[in-house]
DNA sequence: TTCTCTCTATACTCATCGGTATAGAGAAAG
DNA sequence: CTTTCTCTATACCGATGAGTATAGAGAGAA
């Protein structure tokens, strides 16, 4: 079971580093000093790897952010809250972070796109039922959810990528500053 | 020319659906109803397709830019038109642009970020010198050029993703909304 | 011991990768 | 009528792509 943890590190240190597209399983292989049938015995094609990746690293991120959407009694809590979390898991993950993001960010008919596109739609599904939950308290937020969802994603990863190049500092302060920004578009 | 113009268009289809890893340039020209030859003849390489794409067709949003950040009197008024201009221009282009924001957003040591990252720096210096320049007249301005250049990007590419994948429409308020949002980051 | 099951290596498949050597077609210039 | 230059096709290059057939090594169970 060594060999499985080996190959998912090195295999998210090269997606990460270049591309899920840029990375052969030729590559992958050598920096875990493995062979291919290795990989292909725990995880039955190069997608397989990148699967197991997002389904055993990224679920934490969505368990804690189904968790931090459940109450929206508080609206602004809950927002520093959802931010905070994204930026300590990022901090815990910056290599996955950035990969996720960068695949995110990729194109529709891009095989790499398509398995991210699983988890990040469960996210932005999380983030709308919380603004639908929060429409009870603020009237003006009814039937923007999706809308609401996707910019908060937005201002988180604008975040994040910022903290990720090293032109901001992860301080509290910054997440105030974040919070404050997106909520001015809520409350307009 | 033609054979030449055809295989950029190609190119950009092509790049702008899959990604630039995922393509070909076999399947390019296949496109294009060339041989391989002629696109070596045109363009050098693959990676000379894509910097011809970014060279002639990115090139105005730029010399734009430019122009919009000249001056910086009136602050709210120059943020406007920065976001109309980054509209209308992913309106106009929306393949390229669709196509730039996901190889901005690709992995540093990546082949087309590399290629799009020397646009990607220039917008970045020309809102970076607006925001000098506006620091005149709004002191807490001063010394976060860089921090603002890139929120503000980080503002655009998401209201414009959301326009791309259909969320919003590119009306005059949600416009407006963007502007307000940013400024809102600004001034606090 | 022997049988089975999990795991891994050697050595291979065929397709595609980016790129090119060579040559011909066609137009312009002399 | 030949020379020259631009452009394009055929056919190829070695390297690498993802994936696999086969077999052996080692552990646990009978």
């Amino acid at each position: 079971m060594d060999n499985r943890a080996t190959l998912l590190e090195q295999a998210l240190q090269l997606f990460a580093q270049r591309g899920y597209d840029a990375i052969g399983v030729q590559e992958i292989v050598e920096h875990a000093g493995v062979t291919k049938p290795t990989l292909y015995h725990y995880f039955g094609s190069k997608r397989g790897v990148l699967e197991a990746l997002i389904n055993e690293r990224l679920q934490p991120l969505i368990d804690q952010l189904a968790n931090a959407t459940t109450h929206a009694n508080d609206v602004p809590a809950s927002l520093a809250a959802i931010f905070q979390l994204y930026f300590d898991f990022a901090q815990a993950e910056p290599l996955l972070y950035r990969m996720q993001l960068a695949m995110w960010f990729s194109l529709p008919d891009n095989e790499a796109f398509q398995i991210v596109a699983v988890a990040a739609a469960q996210q932005q599904a999380l983030l709308e039922s919380f603004f639908v939950r929060a429409s009870s308290f603020h009237g003006n937020i009814r039937g923007r959810q999706r809308v609401y969802a996707a910019t908060l994603l937005g201002t988180i990863n604008t975040y994040i990528g910022l903290w990720l190049s090293g032109a901001i500092q992860a301080t509290p302060h910054i997440i105030h500053q974040a919070v404050q920004q997106f909520s001015y578009g809520i409350y307009s």
